[in-house]
DNA sequence: ACGGACATGTAATAAGTTACATGATTAT
DNA sequence: ATAATCATGTAACTTATTACATGTCCGT
């Protein structure tokens, strides 16, 4: 009990602040809102909230229809989230394996290289476009922080679509 | 056995094409050479080897001084990694703690989230700094590819400390 | 009646982190 | 001589992924 909080966790506590919701609601609005820089699986979930009611942080409320198990926030739960909000927020970290695939690009046929990039911008190129949607949408109005962080997403998906369509020229040179 | 190869492993193979190498060289290359995109830890590298080398993808040579266990390629190594390199590289993913911070901005002192931005910026430009040294170094000017995915980070450092330099507009509004 | 979304969870495994133990060699 | 770096590895643990099992309720 009282281990130090993770992450994951900590986020679920955080959108328990909105009102008691079950493992189901949580990934689903986890999915919306964090699911760009944050990723978790409904394995995660259910695994972190079982482990959150033991230690005190959340309370299972009354099961509804369809065995829709609700939680909702204890003190215990808001202090720990508000301990872990204060602190130093790590450093990021980005795994992209097409980079990786890149690095080794010389040992890799040329055609098969230019296709994975061909998928890979187009794919951020949606993702753009989905960003693009939801900020017109207005749907986040109410929440200038989720903006701000919808922002970091459409601010990195232009860098790296400029990126990739500067590489023909950084690739295609002699040597 | 034949189990797929992971991508940390498969980088792994990847190095060792430039000839053998020790676990603690292959720290070093990798973090160098691919840190800024795929983290690994010592404790990775010296599983994946032990595996790998069970599995036959890599051979120990004789043993230096100090205890170097350099290893080299097999061919099962060097077709394993062909294989995997000629595979759909997954999708990126960020994990971006910050930001995760920053979506519950609400229960958070302001000035404490704004000492956060400040140090994260801060951060960045230390990041793109090096990078651009790197960059002006010519170190790399024998790989494109190595140069590339630099080019990728020096993007994306671009992109975030834009996005921190526009972000005051976008916090401070009514709401 | 039945397909699809809702909903919870477990099992098995893989991957990643942190900390430590041990010792050799080099440079000062 | 002693501190720093080189070098290998283990132990203990946490996190993350994938797949599956089970069943409910809603809409058509």
């Amino acid at each position: 009990m009282d281990r130090p909080l993770n992450a994951t966790a900590a986020s679920l506590l955080g959108f328990l602040h909105r009102g008691p919701m079950t493992g189901w609601d949580l990934v689903v609005v986890a999915q919306e809102s964090i699911g760009g820089f944050w990723s978790l699986t409904q394995s995660q979930v259910y695994r972190e909230l079982a482990a959150m009611e033991r230690d005190g942080l959340i309370r299972a409320e009354k099961t509804g229809p369809r065995e829709r198990k609700p939680f909702s926030l204890t003190e215990a739960g808001r202090s720990a989230f508000a301990e872990w909000l204060d602190r130093e927020p790590g450093p990021e970290n980005i795994r992209y394996p097409l980079l990786l695939t890149m690095v080794f690009g010389e040992y890799l046929a040329p055609e098969r290289l230019a296709e994975m990039l061909r998928d890979h911008q187009q794919m951020h190129e949606r993702q753009l476009a989905s960003y693009l949607e939801t900020a017109a949408s207005h749907e986040l109005d109410g929440n200038r922080f989720a903006l701000a962080t919808l922002d970091f997403g459409i601010y990195y998906e232009r860098a790296v679509i400029e990126w990739f369509n500067n590489l023909p020229a950084r690739l295609t040179r002699n040597t």
